[in-house]
DNA sequence: CAATAATTTGATAATGATTCTCATTATACG
DNA sequence: CGTATAATGAGAATCATTATCAAATTATTG
């Protein structure tokens, strides 16, 4: 958590930026949170914290919180942009049910390993990845046959 | 091509839908482009065929030809959806730059089979999946060392 | 082919997320 | 302190996307 903080601030130094109040209640607040969150839903999060919070100041500070590599920005079903700290989880992908929308995390070393073999054969220099499966869970597939069945 | 319409205008049966003027313009438009593609641009692209075809439509029918599986959904860095076409190219993966946006695509044998794997071991029935690494191309890393050392 | 029912269309308005503007406030630093 | 600079919050503006609705298109049926 500090180290998270002392991480924001020193890429707001490099940047000629300042650590602010609003800017560390937004960032504390973001860090307590779990799973993938919305700017309005961190809005209304860090309003708890402190309401006299604009809506302007939470967007701007989850993108440079983003650009801190802080956290991890995603887009969600229905446009938004969604964000997830890295914090403790240092890296992992998604498996998500295109039902219920639930995801499931999980980290596969084969895949990371490979996924350097590529930056490597293409000359990038890596910055980081995203992986999305989507299917359909179990809880789903149940649901879905016995609806079919009563048809 | 022509199997495209066709699987198209199968979907559109199954869900009572009719196969229109419009819709056909905007497929074949679509399938004509390469690439990512926002509904803006594709907007764009079909009144060069047909003036008359309004924004509306557009979103609607892209739409549809996702729903359909003939197009793939992703997300721009501003926000903005877009759609690739799957016509051709039965699947693969994306490898962009962050600074240029250029996008390679690519398709690891190892990786779908560890997917594969992954769907299985959670119990889910697959649909599909992206995977997009994010780095710095050969271009950008040498016109940002030279940059460097201008300075 | 005419009549009817259903769907689709395009123009426009409405929405929702995000960004911009700007006057005011907070911060850093000599 | 005092001055310069950056940050803030409120609200306006913008952008992509969706909803509304009357008119046009399409399918169906007699």
């Amino acid at each position: 958590m500090h180290d998270e903080l002392a991480r924001f601030e020193a890429y707001l130094r490099t940047r000629g930026l300042r650590m602010t109040r609003p800017r560390e209640t937004i960032l504390r607040t973001f860090l307590e949170t779990e799973g993938h969150l919305s700017a309005d839903a961190l809005l209304r999060e860090t309003r708890k914290v402190d309401p006299r919070i604009g809506q302007a100041t939470v967007f701007r500070t989850i993108h440079l919180i983003a650009e801190a590599g802080l956290a991890r920005e995603a887009c969600n079903d229905e446009g938004a942009r969604t964000y997830e700290h890295l914090a403790g989880h240092p890296h992992h992908d998604h498996l998500r049910c295109s039902q219920c929308g639930r995801i499931i995390e999980f980290c596969d070393p084969e895949i990371e390993q490979r996924q350097a073999a590529i930056f490597a054969q293409f000359g990038f220099e890596p910055q980081g990845h995203m992986m999305e499966l989507t299917g359909v869970c179990p809880e789903c597939r149940r649901a879905m046959v016995a609806r079919r069945s009563r048809q």
